[in-house]
RNA sequence: AAAAGUCGGCUGAUAAUUGCGCACCACAAUAUAUAACGGUGUGAGGAAAGUCCGGACAGCCAAAAUAGCAAGUUGCUUGGGAAAUCCAAGUACCCGUGAGGGUGAGGACAGUGCCACAGAAAAGUAGAAUGCUAAUUUGCAAUACUGCAAACAGCGAUUGUGCAACGGCGAGGUAAGAGCUCACCGCUGAUAUUGUGAAAUAUCAGGCAUGGUAAACCCCUGCUGGCUGCAAGUUUGAAUUUGCAAGAAGGUGCUAUUUCCGCUUUUUAUAAAGCUUGCAUAAAAAAACGCAAAAGACAGAUAAUUAUCUUAUUACAGAAUCCGGCUUAUACCCGACUUUCUGCC
RNA sequence: CGGGACGUAGCGCAGCUUGGUAGCGCACCUCGCUUGGGACGAGGGGGUCGCAGGUUCAAAUCCUGUCGUCCCGA
């Protein structure tokens, strides 16, 4: 779990970053992004959505959720977020492909991901 | 042995590293109630699910005894239970070779409806299609007995239709037949005995009068104030709207003490100051409580990786106001008792 | 979390109240009409009535359970 700091929480949070139009696909999430941060102190905040349609039952979206957070949660351990740091907010978003992955799959997913948005911020 | 039946148990453990929610404690900082770090404790289920019942709790409406009407609901008996489409034990019926299992188990002489097609007829002591008839009347043959034919009538046995045809089967009886009579069985009623009771057993009587359907309307019986559900509801709160008076203009998902983007005033410029206040009114953003005897939030914790043990990296599956039930979904393993149409000895 | 609807032919819908025959439009197939196509006319095929169990002589319809889809309440 993250620290509180690093959640994305409101629900006007939430509808800017969908309003910015800025979106990174894999092959097992969508990347939402948020305006880019004009204050460098202001922490980036991460949220996680897993909706019904990927699959009914509670259990198998929490363990996306929590695959998901652990992944960032290690990446901020390691002091790994220089890809992240310049965003207000981030919004992961699951597939159907992300059913029933396991931790490691789920890793290299995202470090895809990042490694798109890290070219696309050189662009 | 195999195949079954009933009743249960379990729903991984340990260690290392890295973490999260909540409560309490301590410390410092800002500053006077809070964030991070630290310590201690604690942190999903047998179904947390479906929301099918019953409550607690809350608000609104109605009303207080009692009675009636309406509405809803219950439906074999006894006991348990706050109550329940609840549980236990029994009764009756049904299913199974059996151990056992199942049951929405009052009423179809209170009334109404429906029973397609077929069939004469689908409930009205109905009807004569296929049929039966040595009675009665007439005709013919004949001494007569009798035979043949027709009429009037009788019949509900046979054939046929249908899920279902007005008790079943046998004997007597009759022209042919018929509970018309009798035995047995079924049904209905009464009495006696046993049992708390549902009922069971026995005896007697009736003479069949009562087709099915109430998960059709309904009737009876017992019970119940009704409706809405924690998005119930309670408290705090005063951003904002409108009007009046003064007035320069604010904006944003977050961070912003006017610190970011803008604006106004003053000033050559840097820069400085300011971006509301009071009264009345409308509406109700937001927060807390509700909401926790050791889970408990509000983008929502209970986790990740590795190793060892093990059947277990595994099935079904994630608390959201709280309890009692029911129903449904469930992998592997373990225990106890029981049965036999079956196979072998 | 609570409340409420709906599943019938490839698609969109009737039928369910009051149980016995599953129907309508578009689409599809065949034939006709036309030089050819469309339109039009005639005929035809296609449905476990979401799934399972029960009541009944008989269930798309009545009852119960279950699966799925959608809507409403901040």
């Amino acid at each position: 779990m993250l620290k509180k700091n690093n959640r994305l929480k409101s629900k006007k949070a939430f509808i800017a970053t969908y309003k910015n139009n800025n979106v990174i696909n894999s092959e097992m999430f969508i990347l939402h992004i948020g305006k880019n941060k004009t204050d460098k102190n202001c922490p980036t905040r991460v949220g996680f959505v897993v909706s019904k349609k990927v699959h009914k039952r509670a259990v198998k979206r929490n363990r996306i959720k929590r695959l998901l957070r652990e992944v960032i949660r290690l990446m901020y351990k390691s002091n790994d977020t220089s890809t992240i740091d310049n965003y207000q907010s981030l919004i992961f978003t699951a597939k159907k492909e992300a059913l029933e992955k396991t931790y490691h799959e789920v890793k290299n997913d995202i470090l895809i991901l990042l490694n798109k948005l890290a070219k696309k911020n050189i662009q």
